[in-house]
DNA sequence: GCGGTGTATGCATAAATATACCTACCATGA
DNA sequence: TCATGGTAGGTATATTTATGCATACACCGC
């Protein structure tokens, strides 16, 4: 019942622009699902879906869409560095985060995946990671970056 | 101004959890901006960020993301089905898609990149994109959902 | 300088969404 | 059978988010 419910969501939103949770409950009803808006909260929830706005003719509304690989990207960047990362140092365009032995290379994947657009590239070696930015100036920048993300589990 | 907090909003929700537009105020605030949430609610939609429900601790919790390519894929394939396909017809376990000449590649690239798990594989001549589903129980399920997507521009 | 046009943003509030609380409905085991 | 615990979901409401309207400011062409 509920599983089914929530398959029918999953088809709904990925088939059509789904703009609101009432909107969700109407297409529902129609399929003989009798739900509520909180019951729809819920099922959003529950399945991960998330709200974004788009660009649809002229104005920007918002739409309901299944969740993507970048939010765990951001995620996992967030822990490798908040629990692996034990120094950063900032030298022109470069930064150089420091691991326990071994871990270097799962931080720099994690680096690479988050596709930051300043950074040109990663390397990770034992424990020590290298991280190339496209520019002197941003380099303060991005090193900032990491060190609120290995700070935000502390702070 | 502007062109600054959005970038400093990017950088918020990139390197932590920020789970609502009131505790972004409050960040924003702690660096010199001085905004209330409104604005802030502005800058979500222009900046096209998401808010999806994530776990962290026991609980599950929201917050806001950058937003993802997959959000585009759905819409991509969105788009180039309502636009481009004439007709839809189904046969055991196979949909044919009818397009304009030319347009087929275009088409079963979407459908590809969409990732849909009931469908096999989809190749595009020139006016013509085949769909193999899983199984022929399936079918009809998705040969609905592409009709789905072709009305519901016009519906 | 002055009216006109466009953009940014606050304020107040509407609209949308989440949730505390309650009830109903199993399933299980004494 | 009854008590207990766990899940689903509605109702009412709190919370959160979006937006209509008004203002302020900058940039133009006159």
């Amino acid at each position: 019942m509920k599983e089914d419910r929530q398959r029918a969501v999953l088809t709904l939103v990925a088939t059509r622009p789904v703009h609101s949770q009432e909107e969700l409950v109407a297409l529902l009803q129609r399929q003989g699902f009798d739900v509520t808006q909180a019951t729809v909260s819920r099922d959003i929830k529950e399945l991960g879906l998330a709200k974004v706005p788009i660009r649809e003719n002229g104005g920007d509304i918002f739409k309901y869409v299944v969740p993507s690989a970048a939010v765990n990207y951001v995620s996992r960047l967030h822990r490798a560095v908040a629990e692996l990362v034990s120094s950063v140092e900032g030298s022109v365009n470069m930064i150089v985060l420091r691991t326990p032995p071994g871990s270097a290379m799962l931080v720099a994947s994690a680096i690479d995946e988050a596709g930051w657009p300043e950074v040109l590239g990663t390397m990770g070696g034992d424990d020590t990671v290298l991280t190339v930015v496209r520019s002197p100036e941003e380099m303060p920048v991005i090193k900032q970056r990491f060190l609120d993300l290995k700070g935000s589990t502390a702070a």
